[in-house]
RNA sequence: GGCCCAUUGGUCAAGCGGUUAAGACGUAGCCCUCUCAAGGCUGAAUCAUGGGUUCGAUUCCCGUAUGGGUCACCA
């Protein structure tokens, strides 16, 4: 009886004489404790890092991290078809942007580092072919030479008669093929895939425990699904148990589309003889559409890319923290006592996640962002807007670095003062359209199309308070003092310094120093909102702010 | 459609049989104030639904609805 099913093996195979007990010594169990866990982000090479990647990612570096486990990148390159020329490359460089290196497998695209490799797939024939060859052997798998359009009908006549749809016990027609037949149809050259002779039940139920949902209860596979397809590449089920085995990965965490196959994953394993690693599956992120919600989708939703939050220039760290905040909700607490404690000190907690889809909610994000860069000091806020606009914005770069300690002086407004931190900068890519009243190129832009003084700012008012402030202006004396002689002219000219009073007996005057300040903050920004004026006219220098008095009366 | 998973304010969510149902984002109002931002205070807003179990259900069980996932020689 094994004789047939060896022989078959033998031919399918005839150069693979390696057996899988020599896997096992060659890519031994890791010496890890009790504990430490060994996970890994295994990604198609088709396209950029998508934001729920880069999530999933986040999860198993954090768990690997924080058990002392190992964390490992290896690339699902078993799809030729689908197969994208550099994505591998634009993967790790991105999650490396986002300070999630895996410690060991592809490092760079074509650098990778471990014993337990090569953790490119396509470089891995020869171990899938071994675990086939085994399986044939026991009479486990089979081939097949059903044709896809053989299936397409197989399925049309299942879905016709409301029976449950696959390639599975009576419907399996290759699976009882004689050995000598299927050797015969081979040595014809006919084409053939590799198929698994399961030995389940639909009827059985089958129970694991999922490390973020608890117990799942599924039926039992009784597929005979496809492990090598017809170019020799495995499939992703039959890749993920040989290597995640050989690997040694001891938890598995990955996207929630894998938990219907759970019970495959399983039976392969089984099958094999392999130990079962354990599972862990992570809620998809969804995005608001309409009512309901659906998932990032790549082609209406930027920022389904994480490359998106680089090249707008959200800190790297708000980005983590925002994630965090969706793997663990306590996470906000924990942040908020623990303000300046590294990110690693925090526990992230697979059991307390939330196993619904989370909503992306980029309002959060944006909140936690303007919180990272408020307490960034001018220092660190110069640098990170240096090292962005290099890559993502070329005005802002120029201005950086044609005159950094002008910038300096920009950037530093109001962020100095703990009490008061300014929050107005959300990403870096904000920081250019903020200042250009800075440039005077810019600012020339700026007033191409007039100035924006209220309409009930009567004209000669507007060129009174100007004319006037410029025999006033003193730039060289304390902002309070400033302040003083600013409520001192503005009394002179019949405006009410003092707000409340002015609340209650507006009649009496002509207006109050918020219109006066406006009015100077308009000619000198062509703004209606700015930092504090009088910090801008500092760094500007009277002498310029004269001009652009002059520039307001002129026109007027 | 079958199977699996889920359902607490607009969003992220604490909660694990008895709570005034936390907190954060957002939102509304007020205060502060040279504008904005920040900050302070206050407010509005939630247990999908119908049955059980129980002295008592947001919490436990069943059904319904809704949403998500999955049913490839894609991962």
């Amino acid at each position: 009886m094994n004789e047939k099913y060896r022989e078959l093996a033998n031919f399918i195979f005839p150069n693979i004489n390696e057996k899988i007990k020599d896997l096992e010594k060659k890519y031994p169990e890791r010496n890890m404790q009790e504990g430490e866990k060994v996970t890994r982000i295994a990604p198609s090479p088709t396209g950029f890092l998508h934001t729920g990647a880069l999530f999933t990612a986040l999860v198993n570096k954090r768990i690997s991290k924080q058990t002392n486990g190992v964390f490992f990148l290896r690339i699902e390159d078993t799809d030729t078809k689908r197969e994208v020329e550099g994505a591998a490359g634009t993967f790790i460089n991105e999650l490396n942007s986002f300070g999630i290196s895996p410690d060991e497998g592809i490092i760079g695209e074509k650098t990778e580092t471990g014993n337990y490799g090569p953790y490119y797939q396509s470089e891995r024939k020869n171990i899938y072919k071994i675990c086939a060859k085994e399986l044939i052997s026991k009479g486990l798998a089979y081939p097949c030479f059903c044709k896809s359009t053989d299936s397409e009908e197989l399925r049309s006549f299942q879905e016709k008669e409301k029976i449950r749809p696959g390639y599975y016990g009576k419907f399996a027609k290759c699976r009882n093929m004689e050995t000598t037949e299927a050797i015969k149809k081979i040595k014809n050259g006919e084409e053939y895939i590799l198929r698994l002779r399961s030995k389940g039940n639909h009827l059985n139920k089958i129970a694991y425990e999922d490390k973020i949902r608890g117990k799942i209860e599924q039926a039992e596979s009784d597929q005979d699904i496809v492990i090598i397809k017809s170019d020799g590449l495995p499939t992703y089920h039959f890749a993920h148990v040989c290597d995640d085995h050989f690997m040694r990965t001891s938890l598995v965490i990955r996207g929630e589309e894998w938990i219907a196959s759970v019970p495959l994953h399983l039976q392969l394993f089984e099958m094999l003889e392999f130990n079962p690693v354990e599972y862990a599956h992570v809620p998809t992120l969804m995005v608001q559409d309409g009512n309901g919600k659906r998932k990032l989708s790549k082609r209406k939703d930027p920022e389904a890319a994480c490359s998106y939050f680089l090249e707008t220039g959200y800190p790297i760290l708000a980005m983590i923290e925002y994630l965090l905040t969706i793997i663990n909700s306590d996470f906000e607490l924990w942040r908020k006592d623990n303000l300046d404690k590294d990110l690693e000190l925090f526990d992230v907690k697979l059991d307390k996640m939330n196993v619904a889809g989370a909503l992306f909610d980029i309002m959060k994000l944006n909140d936690i962002s303007k919180e990272i860069i408020g307490r960034m000091n001018t220092e660190t806020l110069y640098e990170n807007a240096k090292e962005w606009s290099e890559k993502y914005d070329s005005k802002l770069q120029e201005k950086i670095i044609s005159d950094s300690s002008y910038i300096k002086k920009i950037l530093g407004i109001e962020r100095e003062n703990v009490i008061k931190v300014r929050k107005d900068f959300v990403k870096y890519s904000d920081i250019g359209p903020s200042i250009t009243y800075f440039y005077d190129e810019e600012f020339q832009e700026d007033i191409k199309d007039g100035y924006v003084f209220s309409e009930e700012m009567k004209k000669d008012d507007i060129i009174e308070i100007l004319k006037e402030y410029i025999k006033e202006l003193d730039l060289n004396v304390e902002k309070d003092e400033w302040f003083n002689n600013l409520k001192t002219f503005t009394d002179k000219l019949g405006y009410s310094s003092n707000m409340k009073e002015y609340k209650k007996n507006k009649e009496l005057y002509k207006g109050s120093i918020a219109d006066v300040s406006s009015v100077i903050r308009i000619a000198v920004t062509n703004r209606k909102n700015t930092p504090d004026i009088y910090s801008i006219m500092k760094i500007l220098g009277k002498e310029k702010v004269i001009e652009r008095f002059n520039k307001v009366i002129d026109k007027k």
